[in-house]
Formats: structure tokens, C-alpha cells, sequence
RNA sequence: UCCUCAAUAGCUCAGUUGGUUAGAGCACCUGACUGUUAAUCAGGGGGUCGUAGGUUCAAGUCCUACUUGGGGAGCCA
């Protein structure tokens, strides 16, 4: 007997197929019924659209009946047919059903109602299994898919960046170390500090914190790259929006200024959120109904306006002027301060409300790669910020003078040794390029109406957090 | 890391100024119903009130510490 997924028999024309016998497998997410038909509904994960199936309780065993409850997994030869109720087209009048596995109601954790997030955090291993994390995993391939088919389309080259690191100067965060040697006996030298010469890499080594400084030794070669993997935080950071372990998009271009670097950040995340809307909508109106009501005329708004650009210095103007009329801070607001969230929230949402690109930073708040601009003051690096999430995207265009770079460096107090390599690019063959980094976490959050990023991953890793 | 709120049945929660035997819905079990849509209806079983200490004649309720989780902040993507 033919399998077919239930995608393709709730989605595509199935009239060929219709009083002809035929097969699907799945989980079990409801059973119902009386004395003399049962309705199960069936999820095979490739939509969030349940089968129904139809069982003539006269023509099964009892006590395989008795087996198929919540969560239990099934495959059915049955007749397709035209649905006699409502709330389906079609429905599978059940022929044969094989029980692959029992789900013993008294401990299977998951019903067919109500768990808070939270519950499901604990049962990482089963949430999968939810109609909510089933329309947010199949949204996160989605996107994902959209990432590389934005950059390939464009002429963008995937470039690997490496995951192990033994730059200490990547300056984004604290991070993990990489060692094989026995923690619990570390060789040391004479002055008593480590001896990394004996560790696996035969010096110290961590965990990436960022791909930027490979990605720009890839721009300047092939012009136009991104990089998309794991990227490994070791801050303490408890927020509805850190991970320790997250996944970052990074593409990185030679011969972009600031106009072309914040149209391509607007155009792709416009991009993907459209791939979204014209993709996945029977997850989205799902995330619409149970999470968020007002999802989808968010997305569609984000994609109908355009991003405002507004130069650090304007925005600092903005803000003094609304504190004037009696807006009220916490923070301060002055020429040079790092903008808190609240700050940002009061221009994208109250201000502008819409996704708002600010420019040309005082260069003390920012990374020392950052191109500097005439006035001395001021760097040429670009946040997307996003209603509800704040900074979506941090990028910028590079220094790629080799006075300026070093001079800065110098500025800062940074030790060149072991960074001679990232300094080369400006010494041979220097060109303009720009790049931006995208939390790929931060972009389902957006996408999905989630309010915590532990719910867009599926095995979020956290301060005093590792499961499954 | 800081501030703040919370933890009661498998899940979601109620529990009054401290006072008898801690409740409800869902789930589960039994039964009813000729097609249900998170089915419905009737009945039943199910609790170390997060952990440890303290106050009190009496603690789910008040106090202290700890653990875990939520929200906010910082760091950032």
C-alpha cells in the first residue's frame, strides 16, 4: 500500500486518488467518538494539519483500539474519501491499522490541551511533538532555506568559517575554552601558569564568538560571501533573548559602502520575512490564532514599509527632544551614550513605528574594525532595530585603511600578536567592503511571535542549561 | 550578574484577616450517546502544598535561607 504524507493529501489535488485504498503513518494527537465510530486525528509532521481517520469501531479489535491514545504512533490503510463533517475536505475510513508504538496515557506528558511553555522546556525531548514547535521547527528550516537561497540568488558564496578559535581579540563576548587536557592535572610551566603548548592545538584555544574576521578574508577574495553556523556565548546571560549556543548568519562584502550595506540588510530581511508569508502560512495562522494576534499584519507591515535611516546624532536629537516634552528615561540620554533598550523601543515604536536603521555611531561604543568617518567622531556602523526585539541586526562597514586600523588598535590598547593575519587584508590589496551579523534566533522570534528564544531552537542552551 | 514575581493533583489554576477532612477544569478509569472537530454528559481514583529551618495552640497561608522558573535590566546577536 502506497504511503502518502498528509501534506501532500490536504494540499495537492487528490481527486485521482479518491475511493482508492492508501496508506499514512503518524501520531496520534486526538481520539474521540462513541460506542460505534472512533476519529482519530493524525500528524505525520509535514503540515500542521491533522488526517482524519474515520475507525468503524465494529470492524477493529478491541484491544488495538484500546492502544491508540494521545501520542501513540500508527499506520493506516484506509479508503480516502470526501468528509462527512466539517473542518476537513477528505478523511481516511480506516481499513487496517498497525499500532507501531503505545503512548501510556498515565505518564505521557503531552495532552491535547493547554501546556505552558515552561512545562514543555522540561519535556525538550517530546515538545517536538506539539503543534506549536512543529509550526516553529518547520518555520525555522524554512527560513533557513530562504538565508541561502537570499544569498545564492544574489551571487553570495557560503563560506565555512571555523568553529574553533584561538584568536583571543574577537572582542564580541566571553568565551568557551577548547581543551583535551585533563582538567583535574594541567601542566604548568616553571612560573606556574598553564602550558598550553601541551593542549591538543598547542595553544589556547576557544569556541567562536563570531565568523566576521574569516568572513572578510573570504570577501576579499571572492567578493561576496556569508557564513551561517553555531556561534558560542559564554556570558551569563539570562534573557528571553541570549542563548549560549545560537546560530548567526554573517555575510560580508567587498565594495559596499553604507548606502549599499543597509539596502541589503533591509532587502533581506524583507526577503525572508516574505518567504515566510508565502511559504509557510498554515503555520503562521496557527502561531496567529494560538500565540500571537497580531503576527501576520505585523510581518506584512514590516515588508510594506521602508526602514527609516537615522544617524546616531538625529536620534540622540530625537530623544533629548521627546525627554523635553516630558518623556520620561531611566538612562540619560547625551551625545556618546550607548543607547539602553528603552531608547530604542521609544524611536522604533513610539517615534518612527517601524523598523528603524540607525548609523553613524560614536566610535567608542563600537568594534575597533569599524570604518571611521571624516568628523573623527564617528564610525559607519548600522543596527536594525525591530519593534518588540530590539537589535536585529549589528553590522558595519570596515576600516580598511592599515593606518586607521592599527591606529585604533593601538587606541584601544589591543595586542596585534595573533591578529597579524586579520591585518594583512589591509596590507595587501586593501579594498572597501562591509558586513552585518544576524542572530538567526533573533529572526525567529520575529517571525514567529515567540516571546522567548529558548522556544525557536529546539535544544536551547543556557547558564546552568544543557539538556537532552 | 542585579531587581522583581512566582512554585498547591499528570497539566492549567483557585484557596479569604493563619483555623475542621486542601478544591475546580482538563487528562486518566467506568458508563451513556448513530459522525466527532481541543466532542459532550454522569460517576470514580488521584496531593510529602518546591527544599530546609523558624514563629504560633494551630501554617498551603507569616518569617529566613536555598533551589527552580517567569518578567525587567545589564552584556549582546
Amino acid at each position: 500500500m502506497k504511503r502518502y504524507e498528509i501534506k501532500h493529501l490536504l494540499k495537492e489535488d487528490v481527486s485521482a486518488l479518491l475511493d482508492t485504498s492508501i496508506n499514512i503513518k503518524g501520531w496520534v494527537r486526538t481520539k474521540r467518538g462513541n460506542k460505534n465510530v472512533a476519529f482519530l486525528a493524525v500528524n505525520d509532521g509535514s503540515i500542521i494539519h491533522n488526517m482524519q481517520v474515520v475507525v468503524d469501531l465494529a470492524n477493529f479489535d478491541e484491544e488495538l483500539l484500546k492502544g491508540i491514545t494521545t501520542g501513540a504512533c500508527v499506520s493506516v490503510d484506509g479508503k480516502l474519501v470526501k468528509s462527512q463533517g466539517q473542518g476537513q475536505a477528505v478523511e481516511l475510513q480506516a481499513e487496517n491499522i498497525i499500532l507501531y508504538g503505545t503512548a501510556d496515557p498515565d505518564t505521557y506528558p503531552l495532552q491535547k490541551k493547554g501546556h505552558s511553555m515552561e512545562f514543555l522546556r522540561e519535556i525538550g525531548h517530546l515538545r517536538p511533538r506539539t503543534n506549536t514547535f512543529g509550526a516553529i521547527m518547520r518555520l525555522r528550516h524554512n527560513m533557513a532555506y530562504a538565508i541561502h537561497t537570499f544569498f545564492h540568488e544574489h551571487g553570495f558564496y557560503y563560506f565555512h568559517t571555523p568553529l574553533i578559535t584561538a584568536s583571543d581579540c574577537e572582542g564580541a563576548g566571553e568565551m568557551f575554552q577548547v581543551t583535551t587536557m585533563d582538567l583535574n592535572n594541567l601542566p604548568r610551566k616553571e612560573d606556574g601558569s598553564i602550558d598550553y603548548e601541551q593542549d591538543f592545538f598547542g595553544k589556547q584555544t576557544s569556541l567562536t564568538v563570531s565568523g566576521q574576521l574569516e568572513g572578510e578574508l573570504g570577501a576579499t577574495a571572492l567578493g561576496k560571501i556569508y557564513t551561517f553556523g553555531p556561534t558560542f556565548r559564554a556570558e551569563n546571560s539570562n534573557t528571553p533573548r541570549h542563548l549560549a549556543e545560537f546560530w548567526m548568519i554573517e555575510p560580508e562584502m567587498a565594495f559596499y559602502d553604507l548606502d549599499s550595506l543597509t539596502e541589503l540588510e533591509e532587502e533581506f530581511i524583507k526577503y525572508c520575512i516574505r518567504w515566510a508569508l508565502d511559504h509557510c502560512m498554515d503555520d503562521l495562522e496557527f502561531l496567529n490564532k494560538m500565540v500571537d494576534n497580531g503576527l501576520i499584519e505585523r510581518l506584512k507591515g514590516v515588508i510594506a514599509t521602508d526602514f527609516v535611516r537615522l544617524p546616531y546624532t538625529e536620534g540622540i536629537n530625537i530623544l533629548e527632544a521627546a525627554i523635553k516634552n516630558g518623556k520620561k528615561f531611566e538612562f540619560p540620554v547625551f551625545w556618546g551614550a550607548d543607547l539602553a533598550s528603552e531608547h530604542e523601543r521609544y524611536l522604533v515604536e513610539e517615534h518612527f513605528k517601524r523598523p528603524v536603521i540607525m548609523t553613524d555611531y560614536p566610535k567608542d561604543i563600537k568594534a575597533f574594525y569599524m570604518k571611521q568617518n571624516d568628523d573623527g567622531k564617528t564610525v559607519q556602523g548600522t543596527d536594525v532595530l525591530f519593534p518588540q526585539i530590539g537589535e536585529i541586526i549589528g553590522g558595519s562597514v570596515r576600516e580598511e585603511s592599515y593606518d586607521k586600523l592599527t591606529a585604533r588598535m593601538n587606541e584601544l590598547g589591543m595586542d596585534r600578536k595573533g591578529m597579524e593575519w586579520y591585518i594583512d587584508t589591509r596590507r595587501y590589496g586593501t579594498c572597501p567592503h562591509a558586513g552585518f551579523g544576524l542572530g538567526f534566533e533573533r529572526l525567529m522570534l520575529f517571525i514567529t511571535g515567540m516571546g522567548n528564544i529558548r522556544d525557536v531552537i529546539p535544544f536551547p542552551r543556557t547558564p546552568k542549561t544543557a539538556e537532552f
